[in-house]
DNA sequence: TGATTTATTTTGAATAATCAAAATAAATAA
DNA sequence: TTATTTATTTTGATTATTCAAAATAAATCA
């Protein structure tokens, strides 16, 4: 098993080892098997036998009981799908006023359908955006991304002028809920409170009067810069 | 092999099967299976597994040794197939500027990655459009379709004004060579002359000095109405 | 009508992707 | 360090889709 076609199958899995090994952050660490399977709805047999494949194609490094990583190849790739995603989420939101919440599970499917050129006529179109509608880094052509490094609203200081600039969670219901209190990407806001033992985070957009409430597991995904 | 997932690849049998109908437009007629094989690039014996299977589940009505035909249902879903791809060609004309000549392969992906609620809103972005930029009408959401009976260049008067209306070709190069000469549809034309030796006809754009020589097979597929 | 050609179907096999469940390795607890 | 738990890999099957090539039916020719 050599060539490999270039399926979605293979993008899918290049994709989630890509966003596997930036969300465990620390560089060079393989990513567990359990870890790929489960972030691509697959039993671990499955991801086992895909990873052997892929490594074959010297897409990916393959270490038995220890876990799997983005070869340059493999990187290279990973990024191209990734710019595709984030292009046409920023484009369904802009051009055909999709919502915000909406827009992952669509680019989801389209990511392995549209061709380099239209991908080019979006990209053109937005005016070569470096960020997509939920904050995340759009790669370049060539596959080379940029990725600022944000503190989250878990690590973050309190009581200061802070813009919501990330969010790294695609849970539909998540997103609405975040749309519904006008906490998107590009807000300012302020954390009021942390407080570990309720396992929450209070967090005001500024110029509201509202507090929201926010879980610690869901505040680690809301990136921001300081205002 | 009883409920079939609404895989791209049914959706491509069901398109195929459409358009071999119509195209042999007597109704009741039935697709030979070489016919439809030749149109999906498949060798016979994988069109004969796959339409059984088809006909297992209700789309098509097959009959060994004779052909297939879709049911009400099979021609429901390809209508819908083909309302995607229609809209979607003529989004990535009107909207993202690509050319007439090379969106049918885009579309030929995209029509199975994109949600209905995508395509609803190309459809009222676009105006609720009744014709593809090859003036091939777009079904509507339920599946309902109504096709213009147009007469062809080999069919047509000569020296008549008309209004070239549809080009039923998808061959990029020739789509190409239409758009060089800037006879797409809409342009009022005139059929100067039709020679069956020389296998061709003359014909010559309004408003244009020169005549363009067309030959029998592909004027067969230029479709006019009168101007 | 019998022979030949052509179209279609069957059969057997292959590939990609998957799962269930058994086997094994690694990590953890006692 | 042995026993237990947990993670990973293997093995054997399954599904969807395809092809090659043999078998068969239908159509055509003589």
């Amino acid at each position: 098993m050599q060539p490999m076609p270039q399926s979605s199958t293979v993008e899918n899995y290049l994709k989630a080892i890509y966003q596997a090994e930036i969300s465990r952050n620390n560089c060079g660490e393989l990513v567990p098997m359990g870890q790929l399977s489960s972030a691509l709805g697959v039993v671990p047999g499955t991801a086992t036998t895909m990873v052997k494949a892929l490594a074959e194609t010297g897409l990916v490094r393959y270490e038995p009981y220890a876990g799997v990583q983005l070869t340059e190849a493999g990187e290279r790739l990973a990024a191209l799908v990734l710019r595709r995603h984030r292009l046409i989420e920023l484009f369904l939101v802009k051009v055909l006023d999709m919502s915000w919440a909406e827009v992952h599970e669509e680019a989801e499917r389209l990511e392995h359908a549209a061709s380099d050129r239209l991908i080019d006529r979006i990209d053109a179109m937005l005016g070569r955006p470096s960020v997509d509608p939920h904050g995340d880094p759009i790669p370049d052509a060539d596959g080379s991304i940029v990725t600022p490094r944000y503190q989250s609203l878990v690590t973050c200081p309190l009581d200061r002028l802070l813009v919501l600039s990330r969010v790294t969670n695609q849970d539909t219901d998540f997103l609405r809920f975040l749309e519904s209190n006008e906490l998107t990407p590009g807000q300012s806001i302020r954390v009021e409170n942390r407080d570990n033992a309720a396992d929450h985070v209070l967090v005001r957009r500024v110029g509201s009067q509202e507090t929201v409430a926010i879980g610690m597991r869901a505040a680690a995904t809301l990136l921001v810069a300081n205002g």
